[in-house]
DNA sequence: TCTTGATCCTCTAGTGGCTAGAGGTCCTAG
DNA sequence: CTAGGACCTCTAGCCACTAGAGGATCAAGA
């Protein structure tokens, strides 16, 4: 266990720049380096990095991942917080699929009704150029 | 119909900034200006702006908007590009929709495994730093 | 031991789509 | 003629990376 940057990004998915761009905003602690400057990472980096990625992945910004993380580093705290973060979350995602549905039936809409003809009867065109007033407001 | 950016942004919802922002990236004309410099626009402006916001509100990047400003452009050309354009975003929009919802139903199980007691109880933490592998690959 | 080439290093700049702020000019109503 | 709101340009910042230059290090094979 004493991972070069190459290897810890094979096992974690992350690829190399964002880890040390993970290190420079301070989500990574600075590891070890080699007697030549590389950096050198353990097993908990790894676990960490996951923890990381699987955020990002939910969809959690950095900020709130941090949170979490200094959560996770003070077990004697109460998880009310993260719960709290969590919700905060669902609701915002809950509010994006409700916005991309939507979107998504206007955008069905508007291929369907193509003709593939010429531009000057084509409804996608139209559609983009006439409903002015008519979505509702956009994600994120 | 000689409106001044206010104006044009009242009538179209997009902020000032912005609209002096798409002209600087090509994507909106630059207007006449007045004696003492200040832009005026007209019909065209506020219809080509409309287009830009409702397709920006539909998702589609900016690159694809300058796509079917040309295109509209053109009537007589065929609507197969704008078709595909639309196709593809369609696509994106159900890769998106798809991964919230995985996403909801991890954060949903997380909420409600939270026994709400101490972070070394808490499955929020848990989750996020165990399942390394679970989630599919990440929207855009 | 030497060489090769893959991997590593730092640093800067770019991405998209805006947004904010400084510091100044113009326009219009009273 | 003046006040203050709207306008101007310019630069820098936001988020979460990504790309590339230009060089150093490491590990395996000859």
């Amino acid at each position: 266990m004493n991972l070069p940057i190459g290897e810890l990004s094979r096992r974690t998915g992350v690829k190399v720049p964002t880890i040390r761009f993970y290190e420079q905003i301070g989500l990574l602690p600075s590891p070890p380096r080699t007697e030549g400057n590389q950096r050198r990472y353990g097993k908990p980096e790894v676990e960490r990095l996951n923890f990381i990625r699987h955020s990002r992945e939910l969809g959690f910004e950095v900020e709130d991942i941090r949170e979490l993380l200094d959560m996770a580093a003070s077990p004697q705290a109460s998880c009310h917080q993260a719960d709290s973060i969590a919700r905060n979350h669902l609701t915002e995602i809950d509010r994006r699929i409700a916005s991309l549905t939507a979107l998504r039936g206007e955008l069905t809409r508007m291929v369907e009704e193509c003709g593939h003809g010429r531009i000057c009867d084509c409804r996608i065109i139209e559609v983009l150029a006439d409903h002015g007033e008519c979505v509702t407001e956009h994600a994120h």
